[in-house]
DNA sequence: TTTGATACTGAACAAATGTTCAGATAACCT
DNA sequence: AGGTTATCTGAACATTTGTTCAGTATCAAA
């Protein structure tokens, strides 16, 4: 046996990372064999090595894509000028675009360690340059006096954790509907910062 | 060669724990083997077996011990009546806790996945214990109207996550002293109740 | 000084790990 | 129809994994 039929490289490599999304994230990165991987795609473990030159390498991929994908998101919410409606447009799009792919987010929070020196510093630089996005709109509010902060880089950090949080316990069809949740998470960012 | 002199289990046993902590947080469970472990105590890895029936095991009783511990010593900090005394008193205290045992804390948010069904729930329901206690504090806070609050059960997971938050960029000796910190997070959550 | 328990070694086990590669098959192109 | 290339198999590799256990050296008590 060998190749086959309707074995298509545009197929096989997203469902490989799809599927080692799906595993990466429910076991981590170490604890999953590539043999595990190549299981749930359907193939054998050696033709994984057409599409990653490693295990490591395959990990990458995911966590630069997501954090690409977010930035870019980001980018086509057309920013308000003015800092409480973009701070409002911030809040509802974190908890919206992370609970639609709570798994990258998961991995990129837990498996940034297993990344090496070189391929950490691109997803830090990229999740940093996220944080920049909301502390500018911060800055301007305190500039434009609709916010009262003591200091806009720990603000920043503190509501995208409180933000990143709702991924730990939100599930769909619960208690509050994505909206409600949106809502009262806005309303405890606005007053935080004293809009 | 067999036992080594001087050796004893009420130094071997700590020391264990210690290092397979240590060793956990700064690269994973799944990582990290048994003679790893061994090796940073200076011992064999079969001797590891004297102090735990397996791996999963160690990772339980660490996740464990430092979940009673941040009850006990919450239990300890004598809960003032008043609901915003109350509230500032946890802030200042989650913080503080948290800071001084960083490996335990990250170990109890990034290792649940790789506990069997029955030890996953005891950390569950110890965890939820916790969170019970903050949110018994924002229940008598809005029903003294000292809070305005939408829904203390989100309020409750907000709070924490903003709160562990801190666990993953504060470094000592860095811009802000450990006081001015908990001051400036607690301003922000003395806001975001609405109090 | 003998006895018994405690604390550990060192070797062994089967199973699983990431990765490589020669060969085989199917799809595409001419 | 035939040749080429892309895609995948299946076996192999050296290493490492968690765990067990018979043996040994040290300590405490008698």
């Amino acid at each position: 046996m060998a190749r086959k039929t309707g074995s298509h490289s545009e197929i096989t490599g997203p469902r490989i990372r799809a599927e080692a999304q799906r595993l990466f994230a429910r076991h981590g990165f170490a604890a999953v064999s590539m043999r595990q991987i190549a299981a749930a795609v359907g193939v054998q473990a050696g033709a994984l090595y057409l599409y990653t030159p490693d295990k490591e390498a395959l990990l990458f991929d995911l966590l630069k894509s997501h954090m690409e994908e977010l930035l870019s998101a980001w980018a086509e919410v057309a920013p308000q000028a003015e800092p409480r409606a973009a701070l409002e447009t911030f809040v509802r799009f974190h908890i919206r675009f992370n609970l639609t792919r709570a798994e990258a987010v998961f991995l990129s929070y837990m498996e940034l360690r297993n990344l090496g020196p070189g391929n950490f510093a691109v997803i830090e630089g990229l999740r940093r340059a996220y944080e920049t996005e909301l502390e500018k709109i911060l800055i301007a509010g305190r500039a434009a006096g609709a916010f009262a902060l003591p200091d806009t880089k720990l603000a920043t950090l503190a509501i995208i954790a409180m933000l990143t949080g709702v991924n730990t316990w939100y599930r769909e069809g619960g208690r509050l509907s994505l909206d409600t949740v949106e809502a009262i998470y806005w309303d405890m960012v606005r007053k935080a910062v004293g809009a």
